[in-house]
DNA sequence: TTAATATTGTTGACGCGTCAAGCATATTTC
DNA sequence: GAAATATGCTTGACGCGTCAACAATATTAA
């Protein structure tokens, strides 16, 4: 052979991290969702709506959701339809957009968020931090913000008019093209 | 109130390592399911099981496998048989055990391994490993080891029985009571 | 203004994997 | 050995979220 191609390969422990990271994720995830649902009847999906809308102050749009939690649009309007059934959440429509969606915890839902909140934050120190050291968590929390960054380095977020915390906002000067996944 | 029940909270950074978690592994994932899709046609659940039968040196049980990849027997099933189908591995019962069913590596699948192998590859440097230093990647695996270990302390794993580097291998005395996820 | 284009949210069709029931074979207990 | 129990795999029914098409509204270009 006259050139061999970049034949690239992962050290033993590279491999070893890459498959830890698959692994520990769809079993604690998937044990996090079992105890969520066996407390409160709610996924693991559906309680992290809850959770980001109780971050924003209790609304925020469908298409702010969808980025935040890393989602379809089309899945965002059926697990809200899902809380929204239950009593959870309320959808108003945004006065500056037209098409614009908010959707927006009622009573019920502060309280399901604060009661699976408490399981939820339980089960995370228990099966995901349990052990891990201030110096660890630094490097974790950065590792994961590089690569979230990286693989949403050319997007940019959704606006999110007409929200509660909007102090004012200008959209910033719009990058060099467009954001084309 | 006259007592307060535990009432736990996440500090700042370790809300951060949490969510940056569950981003990361969505987004890169999802990243690197599309890009094996489009230069193999092969999902990225279905390239990890020829990856292990690859390692396995070609061949697995079904419930090893469904260990392995977290999955359910049935979903294992299931790919497999899109796998048997595309060409890409066979089945072939255990004669030690009945009940057993291999699943193993065709021709066709070992060539469709290598060649998805150098994308996945490329693809978790990428997208995972890059600009990690060996120290950090050393905190990271020993991170996510323990979380598997820890979310499957009580169980032990399946039987291989009659696999291709089985060195007389005996069955561990049995641990205290049952699994019972 | 009007037309072309982009964005937001919803919906039908679908792919994927879980769940629980079922069948076959193994293992244990009597 | 026979019965009871456990394990391995498959299958129908189903839940969940994606995809692509669509309607409505916004934005940009002419």
């Amino acid at each position: 052979m006259t050139k061999t191609p970049p034949l690239p390969k992962l050290s033993e422990r590279e491999g070893a991290a890459w498959v830890g990271f698959l692994r520990a994720h769809d079993l604690v995830t998937q044990r996090l969702d079992a105890e969520l649902r066996a407390s409160n009847d709610l996924a693991l999906s559906e309680f992290e709506i809850l959770l980001h809308l109780a971050r924003a102050g209790g609304e925020k749009r469908m298409a702010q959701i969808a980025h935040d939690v890393v989602l379809t649009g089309g899945g965002v309007t059926r697990i809200v339809a899902r809380l929204e059934k239950l009593g959870y959440l309320t959808r108003r429509s945004c006065p500056k957009d037209g098409r614009g969606i908010f959707a927006v915890l009622t009573n019920a839902g502060w309280a399901k968020h604060r009661a699976a909140h408490a399981v939820h934050v339980e089960g995370v120190k228990r099966l995901f931090l349990r052990d891990t050291k201030q110096d660890e968590l630094a490097v974790l929390s950065a590792f994961f913000d590089r690569m979230v960054a990286r693989t949403r380095a050319k997007e940019q977020g959704p606006d999110n008019a007409c929200a509660l915390d909007e102090p004012t906002k200008k959209r910033e000067a719009k990058s060099t093209h467009a954001t084309r996944g």
